[in-house]
DNA sequence: GGTACGGCAGTTTTT
DNA sequence: CTGCCGTACC
């Protein structure tokens, strides 16, 4: 058992703990990943476990296909007998696997494809979108499955509310146009196996005995649903080997519930806990400036992570002039660590907060003609023309899919309209028949064009008719070729349209690897794959490019070198975070993880002014730099006057926890003129009874006193940002901001939900 | 039924 | 600034 043996001693009694429930609490870099591999190792070569009776759960595809290539090496073909992977593909293939008869036309909704359901859904009951938002409307719904709220429960609780309760309708109307159609959504891959399980007991009896052995990664990120179908398979057995890190939740606005980690014991009284806290990843000073960033938290368990690496050289904060220059200076230090290291650009990498960000890096990145990879942003598969030949390829499977067939019905021109659409939809509902049968019906009732529509019907009956015999790569081809999108690129002539074409053409290749890696895997098989998959899954460190990705994909990746970028107030700890004490620690988190990612240096950079929205702003540093502790430090900045007290104000106030919304004064021209002598600029917030939010810029010491600020003073510099309270709308925060002095409109979104445009002469404004 | 233009909302993070 | 949606016109 040669795997054992490069264990130390809590690794090892993890890895060989007996039955029963056990907790792991694994810092950053303590080897979880190989503690989780070899403990499955351990299960099926020591304790004589079938290893079809395990199931593994991940937080990515990628962490499982990882973990597949491992367990493979260790055990051999038995890796392939066990269940592996996330949540949502095991979800999958519980509900395929039990679906037995209908199983032809299971598809899953990605995001877009909800949001246009959700569109359908609210137009079927006339309520227009233009009340109501349907992306709130989709949230709200995702959010209830997170919690495993169905329509009925949802429709329960919110019955007192207006606005519930028409969400309620539109839910209620969503959930029996996917089950008509035989869709899933991402939520329905954790609900829909619940279902099952609870109103078949024999089934889940079945699943019970069969999966004797249930071990979750990742368990601080899992959401409600996720805990009780966890539950319900692991009750029984009491197996359950949960692995996580409540210091690296950072999906709580995704529904993930750190409780479940933190209630461990409570859930099973049983269960054993241990605590993986030695890092083998960083160096001693990377690990001790994220270490007192996450001291900061007050909600945490206390864990003291340590490693025997080097000491390294502390962290380097950088401030530079705006988001070029910041991305230049990234340039300038990668370049810096290729000279005089060995490190290739495959060891570096650069986080953000906001995808956005992403834009800046890769215009200079291009321009120095620096290899680079960008994850996440828009997927390949989320291109429009390969959402297309999805959109194709879903109608083949399923002609019900009313949201697949609209978007492709008429692309390219088949003068299929709204009206003729319509038709097509009431046809097929009035004869029982699918979208297809009802175009071939109304092209024989002579109802519908029939050379038009012709392209459209064979091109997709041809593909059925070939599916047992023809590769499904050369269907795909066939497909969108026959159906006239390939020709109607080709005849635009742009240089879009061509880079579309080709596109399409690596889908075709992207099939034909997926078969050669699947060969028993049929058209659903592939259209699972894609719904699944993501940026982070595919990622593989082959070439020599430098990274870029969020902080949020980040998660369970090391490099070398990292640089953190946008360490702004507002931008990181992000201001959407700035009213809750909970979500400003979980940013808290973010940076944790975001720093424990490197291993031998760590590169934090930041922008003195930035665009946003095309309209450039003064920032401040964020918080979290204050925070590190100065020995594990260094920091490149003018830090005189302005900045130094920047620094103290963050010192002094950034501890307990309450956010200080420094938008405020982070604006254009203010900062310019800020005083070098050390005037108190900087006040402490008075937390009497207001929230804790009257910090602003001004020469004036007497004006420091926010009652004395009123709109009538309309000399005064509102920013956006900035708390306010209006006499009837209460308390709110300023949007945007137009005009100047007596003419200055703003829009101000209140405490009570609604944003309303207002002149500053007559609203009576008063700072929050 | 198709197209051209104008207005407005939007960006936090994703399986 | 951009991309999407709705409207007005062909």
């Amino acid at each position: 058992m040669p795997f054992l043996k490069r264990l130390n001693p809590v690794q090892h009694e993890a890895v060989t703990y007996g039955d029963g429930p056990l907790l792991i609490l694994a810092g950053a870099g303590s080897g979880k990943t190989s503690v989780l591999t070899s403990r499955i190792a351990y299960l099926v070569e020591r304790a004589g476990v079938d290893p079809s009776s395990i199931f593994a759960v991940t937080f990515t595809n990628k962490a499982a296909g990882e973990m597949s290539e491992r367990l493979h090496d260790l055990i051999g073909h038995k890796a392939h007998s066990l269940w592996l992977g996330t949540f949502h593909s095991l979800g999958l293939r519980i509900l395929r696997t039990e679906a037995s008869a209908n199983s032809h036309g299971l598809t899953v909704y990605g995001d877009d494809d909800q949001k246009a359901l959700i569109k359908e859904s609210m137009a079927a009951l006339n309520i227009p979108d233009k009340a109501f938002n349907p992306r709130n409307v989709l949230n709200k719904i995702n959010s209830a499955k997170n919690e495993n709220i169905g329509p009925e429960e949802f429709a329960a609780d919110y019955a007192a509310d207006f606005l519930g309760e028409r969400v309620a309708k539109i839910y209620t109307e969503y959930q029996r146009r996917l089950r008509k159609m035989g869709v899933l959504d991402f939520g329905d891959l954790i609900c829909e196996p619940i279902k099952l399980f609870t109103e078949k007991p024999e089934l889940l009896e079945k699943y019970r005995s069969r999966f004797r052995y249930i071990l979750v990664d990742e368990y601080q990120d899992t959401n409600k649903a996720q805990y009780l179908l966890t539950n319900l398979l692991a009750k029984e057995s009491e197996n359950l080997f949960a692995v996580g890190d409540p210091d690296q939740s950072i999906y709580a606005w995704r529904g993930a519930c750190i409780k479940n980690i933190l209630d461990f014991q409570s859930d099973y009284p049983d269960a054993a806990i241990l605590k993986l806290e030695q890092n083998y990843r960083s160096t001693q000073s990377i690990l001790s400036a994220a270490n007192s960033i996450i001291e900061k938290n007050s909600n945490r368990m206390e864990k003291a992570l340590w490693t025997d690496n080097p000491h390294g050289s502390p962290a380097h904060y950088e401030e530079a002039l705006n988001e070029y220059e910041e991305a230049r200076l990234m340039i300038r230090l990668l370049k810096k660590l290729a000279d005089k290291s060995d490190s290739a650009y495959r060891d570096s990498a650069v986080f953000y907060r906001t995808n956005a960000q992403s834009r800046v890096f890769e215009e200079q990145l291009i321009r120095e003609g620096i290899p680079y990879v960008i994850l996440g942003g828009t997927r390949f598969y989320d291109r429009k023309e390969i959402r297309d030949a999805i959109a194709y390829l879903r109608v083949v499977l399923n002609p019900n899919d009313s949201i697949s067939f609209k978007r492709v019905v008429n692309t390219p021109p088949r003068k299929i309209g709204k009206v003729t659409l319509g038709n097509i939809i009431n046809l097929g509902a009035e004869r029982g028949v699918d979208l297809i049968e009802a175009m071939k019906i109304a092209c024989a009732e002579g109802r519908l064009n029939k050379t038009r529509a012709a392209s459209f019907v064979e091109a997709i009956e041809s593909f059925r008719s070939e599916a047992g015999t023809e590769r499904l790569s050369e269907l795909t081809l066939r497909l969108i070729e026959d159906s006239g999108y390939m020709m109607m690129l080709q005849d635009e002539g742009t240089d879009e349209a061509a880079e579309r074409v080709e596109n399409l053409f690596e889908l075709v290749s992207a099939i034909k690897d997926y078969e050669r890696a699947n060969p028993d895997a049929g058209l659903a098989d592939f259209l699972d794959h894609v719904a699944l998959i993501s940026d982070v899954d595919s990622f593989v460190e082959n070439s020599d490019r430098l990274t870029l990705m969020t902080l949020h994909s980040a998660k369970g990746l090391e490099f070398k070198n990292v640089f953190m970028t946008g360490m702004e107030e507002g931008l990181f700890p992000h201001s959407r975070s700035a009213d809750s004490p909970d979500e400003l620690e979980e940013e808290r988190r973010l940076c944790y993880v975001g720093m424990t990612r490197a291993k031998e240096r760590l590169h934090l950079l930041s922008a003195r002014s930035r665009s946003v929205y095309g309209e450039s702003s003064y920032r401040l540093r964020s918080r979290f730099i204050d925070e590190i502790a100065p020995e594990f430090i260094e920091l490149h900045t003018d830090d005189s006057g302005f900045m130094r007290k920047n620094r103290e104000y963050n010192r002094n106030n950034s501890d307990n926890g309450v956010y200080l919304d420094r938008n405020v004064y982070a604006s254009d021209n203010s900062h310019s003129d800020s005083p070098s002598d050390s005037s108190d600029i900087f006040t402490a917030p008075d937390n009497t009874h207001t929230a804790s939010d009257e910090v602003y810029y001004t020469n004036d010491e007497s004006q420091l006193d926010p009652s004395t600020h009123r709109a009538g003073a309309s000399s005064f510099n509102w920013r956006t940002g900035m708390r306010v309270t209006h006499p009837a709308f209460g308390p709110g925060v300023i949007r945007a901001k137009e005009g100047t002095g007596d003419d200055t409109k703003l829009t101000v979104s209140f405490r009570n939900g609604v944003t309303k445009k207002l002149v500053v002469k007559y609203a009576n404004l008063m700072l929050a």
